[in-house]
DNA sequence: AGACTCGTTGACTGACGAGTCAATCTGGCT
DNA sequence: AGCCAGATTGACTCGTCAGTCAACGAGTCT
């Protein structure tokens, strides 16, 4: 595509939309001009528009990019045979919970300009989202059939639970209500994954866990 | 306030604040007019700023008016010292997916322009969405204390799961992605509560569930 | 050197939409 | 009737900003 001409050049492709996200981030993609976006870059106004179609196309692209590698990761972490379903979704609890860690703006920008805005932008992608809480769905589905999970409880229903309560605590690091802490980073982990297959009640004849 | 004059003219201000309602649910808070408001309530341009100062100003009122509703719902429930753990969070829950019931485009317009948007207007809330937080996790904590919940798992965490996944049930209506029928809401209500509290995974010793 | 391509620049345009305001209406009161 | 206060109207202003475009630069090839 583009800047592969020269070698030794930097991708100004690739540069701006580093910059998209740092603006997207700090500003809100709706109350951030196009201008704070090139001058973040160190790049002209209309560089942004040689690469790019339109303001949403950044956005748009930022998001497909991200999604697709977890969409690949729910996937690989699904087809691990070896991995009870607590793990599986151990796995999958802490794919997001370190793609936050490790990217937190770029994940901000998901969440709160795609992911949750369910009226403008997000609807665009609502396939693509859904087809995440469809790879959870088939975790817990094939871990109802082997009589793991509970059969009351839809493997949809149980996906939307869960991943509901994972984007909330990435929305709570977000907003800064609950601490960031590499220890908190990998207790919520385990603790996001106890909570749901778990429960918050202990056991119910005191028995300490799952002892077999 | 206003219109109080005339008992029998309509209350221009609430017509113009139900207008808002219809209006930001079908199109989005940033995707559409003030004028587009001004239209549905069948009333000229310049009367919604007669009643208000600012297009955000609508937003702002819809959300307080709404979220203290819940807050004083979610205090009462906690202070009702006959009602279990689990049954406290039943009525939470309850609370909340009756609330969509009633006034769907309401909830979106709440959920989606304010809680669910960490930039832009939603900062202006934090504290008051974290009154909400803050009281499921009292509830939490005083099943901790008298320990039919789990110590591990701290109150402000359990609170974020819970109402995470109750948030994404509401997004999944909203986005159609989920069966929205009367016993889809009620069914719902109990499953939510039964997979944080309960959990997914079949009671350890094939224990069925609290006999008590 | 001259010509050609593609990256880069930033001033400019054109549309859009929030918020203003002077004029008009309505109904009550004296 | 004449006056007043508050409700109601909608054309207008004015700033903002996404997107355009003509010009410029920097390599490359002949």
């Amino acid at each position: 595509m583009a800047a592969s001409s020269r070698p030794g050049a930097v991708d100004k492709r690739r540069l701006i939309l580093d910059a998209a996200i740092t603006v997207f981030a700090r500003q809100g993609f709706h109350h951030c001009r196009v201008s704070d976006v090139a001058d973040e870059a160190g790049v002209a106004y209309g560089l942004v528009y040689h690469y790019f179609d339109s303001k949403e196309q950044m956005l748009n692209e930022l998001f497909l990019e991200r999604w697709q590698i977890m969409l690949d990761a729910i996937g690989e972490i699904d087809a691990r045979d070896e991995l009870a379903p607590r793990e599986k979704l151990h796995e999958v609890a802490g794919f997001i919970i370190d793609s936050y860690r490790h990217e937190p703006d770029l994940m901000k920008v998901i969440i709160v300009e795609v992911t949750r805005a369910a009226n403008s932008f997000g609807r665009l992608h609502l396939e693509k989202i859904s087809e995440a809480y469809g790879g959870i769905a088939e975790i817990v589905e094939s871990a109802r059939r082997d009589g793991t999970f509970k059969q009351d409880i839809s493997a949809q229903f149980a996906a939307m639970c869960f991943y509901g309560a994972i984007e909330q605590l990435l929305s709570a690091w977000i907003f800064d209500l609950l601490p960031q802490t590499e220890e908190e980073f990998e207790r919520a982990k385990t603790l996001v994954v106890e909570a749901i297959c778990g429960g918050l009640e202990v056991s119910p004849s005191g028995a300490p866990a799952v002892s077999g």
